[in-house]
DNA sequence: GTCTATAAGTTGATAGAC
DNA sequence: GTCTATCAACTTATAGAC
């Protein structure tokens, strides 16, 4: 992780996100972030007053990032569907697995309001995107009827939820299949043309 | 979690998994074990070798308690797709989270063969088994013609990223919305009777 | 079986020099 | 801004008495 075009604060944050990512708020101790940034302790301390100061810089960027790489497909051309395959099937780092679905497992994250409110922001956020799609889609005729916020929180569960089972199998392939199932139980939806 | 009706080693197995699904593996020291357990330290390593023989006792138990529920669920009486149903619907501590699929988390539990095999035999049954009740529900004609293995690895992750949807928002709301979602989906390949 | 003592290493910081 | 020293508490045991 140790870049010496990023400044000392930029290389924390980044050694941060990823060392949170991997081994969430409680596995990741200060001296494992610095020893990752190539930063001192006088550094790390300088720049953020401690451990929870890294992991909310950290943890906003991860929120961001993931907002913004959900919205560029979901925003992209193409009718609901496409556009809704073409998220759930984008290319990801599947046994990495999602860097903020992954703080909900923290209790001391989950426990800290500051921590906690970008991964509240974010999946909200994302639910209610999606089902501002999908009333986008029926109403253009691209689907049949059916009902929006309980279907994108069903689309967001199989991501989340796929990234599981592919940890647990040690392969991506469990990810890539329930995002199959997720498709074809939507196609049903799409009405022929 | 101090119960005198079980002896030592009962007490430590299951303090032990309560902390694990609390706190994950990295969370959870020997100390805050034998604390919860009402156990010393002598009788902790009397019993057990350490830390890890323990969390592996805890997590088979885990294991085997997630196939029993399930099982009891699924085979159960009524059509097939009645028989997801009442899996996907049974009441659950949503906030707590699955004691499993918690562990997919933790890179120093899927780093040890000994205490990942149990999580990885969990979710391999449990998606084969569903997988199996659908052909078995195309083939008594109580559901339209789909795939077996991807819908059920689908409905599974649906499951596991409804816990994560619940824990980020606070609420079980997204989880039981969740399911929902994927009931609405199924239901259009279940005939009209 | 359970208890207490001991210990080397880590955690998450603070203090003050440069 | 970054460095080194220091620190109290915790982690994960081991040893030996009872």
């Amino acid at each position: 992780m140790y870049d010496p075009a990023m400044d000392s604060a930029e290389r924390l944050i980044e050694s941060t996100r990823q060392l949170l990512w991997e081994r969430g708020y409680t596995g990741t101790s200060p001296k494992a972030i610095q020893l990752s940034a190539g930063a001192g302790q006088g550094s790390m301390y300088h720049h953020f007053s401690g451990k929870r100061d890294l992991a909310h810089a950290a943890i906003e960027r991860s929120s961001a990032a993931l907002r913004e790489r959900a919205e560029a497909q979901l925003s992209g051309p193409g009718t609901v569907p496409e556009r809704l395959a073409a998220y759930l099937r984008r290319q990801r780092d599947v046994l990495k697995g999602c860097a903020v679905g992954r703080l909900t497992q923290d209790p001391d994250v989950m426990a800290d309001p500051l921590l906690r409110a970008p991964v509240e922001e974010t999946f909200g956020w994302l639910r209610a995107r999606i089902s501002g799609i999908l009333v986008e889609g029926v109403e253009r005729g691209e689907l049949s009827p059916l009902d929006p916020a309980a279907t994108a929180s069903a689309l967001v569960a199989v991501l989340q939820g796929g990234y599981v089972l592919a940890r647990a199998a040690g392969t991506p392939e469990p990810f890539t299949e329930a995002v199959t199932g997720a498709l074809g139980l939507l196609s049903a939806f799409v009405p022929a043309p």
